[in-house]
DNA sequence: CATAAAAATGATAATGATTATTAGTTCTAA
DNA sequence: TTAGAACTAATAATCATTATCATTTTTATG
C-alpha cells in the first residue's frame, strides 16, 4: 500500500490523537496541516486504511463511525455524559466467546463490548 | 403515557417482530396495517417509547438505530454475513462490570456486548 | 527522458437516516 | 362545546456517508 501525502497525514493524525475520532474530526485535524484537503479524501482513505487492516472502524459506539489506530485487542468505554471514549485493555472473556454461544448454534468470530458510565472528569462534576 | 392508534400499532408490531427492526422496517410493517401512516410518526413514537423505557434503542449494532421490545436484560449476536440479530440470554459478566474498571477510575453504568460471526443458516451455506 | 496508463485528489452531487417544521386533526378537561 | 394540548401527515432540512467526475499526481515502461 502506497502512501500519498494525504494518506500519510491522515494516519499520522490518527496516531497522534488516540481519541477515536470520527471522519469529520479527522478532517478538522488534517485540515490544520493541509488546508486544501477534501472531506472525500478523508473518507476514501479512512476506508482504505480500514480495508487494509491498518486502522479499525468502530461502528458500535454510536451511529457514527469512529476510527482507531489500534495495535492490540481492546475494548471501549464510552462516557455517558461527555461521550469521550476510553480504551479498556483487559483480558476479559476469552472463554465466554466459544462456550456460552455454541449451545445456540452460533459461531462467534468476534465480540465487541462497549461500557458506558461516567468518566473521572464527569463523575467529579456530577455533584453540581 | 397515552396510546394513539398509531403508537399502539407501532408497539404491537415491535412485539410481534422481535427481529430488532430499524425505523424503516417498522414503517414498512405498520404501513401494512395503516397505509397512511407517516415515517415521521414512526420516528417520533419510537423515540418517545424509548424515552419512556417501553422499548430500547440499540445504537451499537451498526450505524443505524434498531429497536427492541425488551423485557429482560440480554445481549446481541449479529451475523457477519446476513446481519440478522439474535438475542443472547446469558448470565455473563455481572462481576466484570465493577471490578475490572474501577482501577481506571471509570464508573460503569452499563455494558453492551455485541457478538458477531455466522448464524446457523449462513454457516450451512458458507461451504458453497 | 517521454509519456501513457493507473491511482489519487478536490469539488460537489447524490443518497440514506434522522430531525425539524408546519398546518391540520384528534383528544381532553372544564 | 369548546379552548388548549397532544398528535398526526407531509415534507423540508440536516447530518453522515458514498458516488461521480474532471483534473492532477504517480508509476511503469519504452
Amino acid at each position: 500500500m502506497k502512501y500519498s501525502k494525504q494518506r500519510s497525514l491522515i494516519l499520522e493524525v490518527l496516531q497522534n490523537n488516540p481519541c477515536h475520532p470520527t471522519a469529520e474530526q479527522v478532517f478538522a485535524l488534517v485540515k490544520e496541516l493541509l488546508p486544501d484537503i477534501s472531506l472525500a479524501t478523508i473518507y476514501r482513505n479512512l476506508n482504505q486504511l480500514t480495508e487494509n487492516g491498518i486502522i479499525k472502524k468502530l461502528d458500535y459506539i454510536d451511529n457514527v463511525s469512529h476510527f482507531d489506530y489500534c495495535t492490540e485487542k481492546h475494548y471501549h468505554f464510552v462516557c455517558s455524559k461527555c461521550s469521550k471514549i476510553f480504551d479498556i485493555k483487559a483480558n476479559i472473556i476469552p472463554e465466554i466467546k466459544q462456550s456460552i454461544l455454541k449451545q445456540q448454534g452460533l459461531t462467534v468470530e468476534d465480540m465487541e463490548i462497549s461500557f458506558s458510565g461516567l468518566c473521572p472528569d464527569c463523575l467529579k462534576n456530577s455533584n453540581n
